[in-house]
DNA sequence: CTTGACCATGGACTTAGCTCCAGGGTTATG
DNA sequence: CATAACCCTGGAGCTAAGTCCATGGTCAAG
């Protein structure tokens, strides 16, 4: 048996670079759920395992990437509302992943624009200044 | 001569999708920097050019890809600000553009532990569930 | 059994990014 | 010149995502 690291939340907020004000406030929306401690009376200790560092480090990626936190909740929501079937789980998850690879498409397109653009300006030429509808995704957000 | 498509507000916002008090915010922020018209007396019309509607296509574009508006804007604004050589123009993009790659990076992240885990789920078999923490960027964050 | 380091709750406050008026000017049309 | 359809400014209000107390309970050390 090796000892899975459980901490208190001053030392679960240290070790994600979180504030124990956020972690708490991420406890409150669901985000992280952790256990229930014996200790602390009427207002019991919560303890988080090394498990919810990972979803903290997923969390904060995603959330740079774009994603709310109700969009990030809604993926653990499902996750552990139903006991899903590994199949229903896959298929949330896949969706989840389409909507990455979209970002990426986004991504591609800005990042050709500019180096276009880097290129144009770095030449002394006089060839058009690059357009970033041509090298855009189509007019669709979301 | 090809006439530039020149509009107001109103329709500047439904050819861009945004609303036009949106419009209105972007500009006081300096996303969007509009001419003025010679009409509209002593609280002038602002006029929209086709430039502008790409520029407001990169905005949201970036903003889905997690950049905060004041980011966005601190690209534009170095733009206009110094009468910039096309090198120190370039060097900006080119910092702009390791800001890209960086989230392409966490975007593969999540996207192979996804990919991961997906997997994992439609096997039925017993190897360890992926670990975020094996797939990830290191602890960094920005 | 006191003291310092934690923990919890609840609520007020902040910033970003919009959204929604109200009040008033301008312009194009008949 | 009336009237609809625009335009402008200014300010209030809203949601998301935190941040910052104040107040009070708990625990471990000495």
């Amino acid at each position: 048996m090796v000892k899975e690291p459980v901490m208190l939340i001053s030392e679960f907020a240290r070790t994600t670079g979180l504030s124990t004000d956020t972690v708490r406030f991420y406890v409150r929306l669901g985000l992280l759920v952790p256990e229930t401690s014996t200790k602390g009376g009427r207002n019991p200790y919560q303890v988080f395992t090394a498990e919810l560092v990972d979803v903290a480090r997923i969390i904060r990626l995603a959330q740079s990437l774009g994603f709310s936190l109700k969009e990030i909740a809604a993926l653990g929501e499902e996750h552990r509302a139903g006991q899903m079937t590994r199949q229903r789980s896959a298929e949330i998850m896949s969706q989840q992943l389409a909507r990455l690879e979209e970002k990426a498409a986004h991504l591609n397109a800005m990042t050709a624009y500019l180096r276009a653009k880097i290129d144009w300006l770095r030449q002394e030429d006089d060839r058009p200044e690059p357009r970033f509808s041509d090298y855009g995704t189509p007019p669709a957000f979301g």
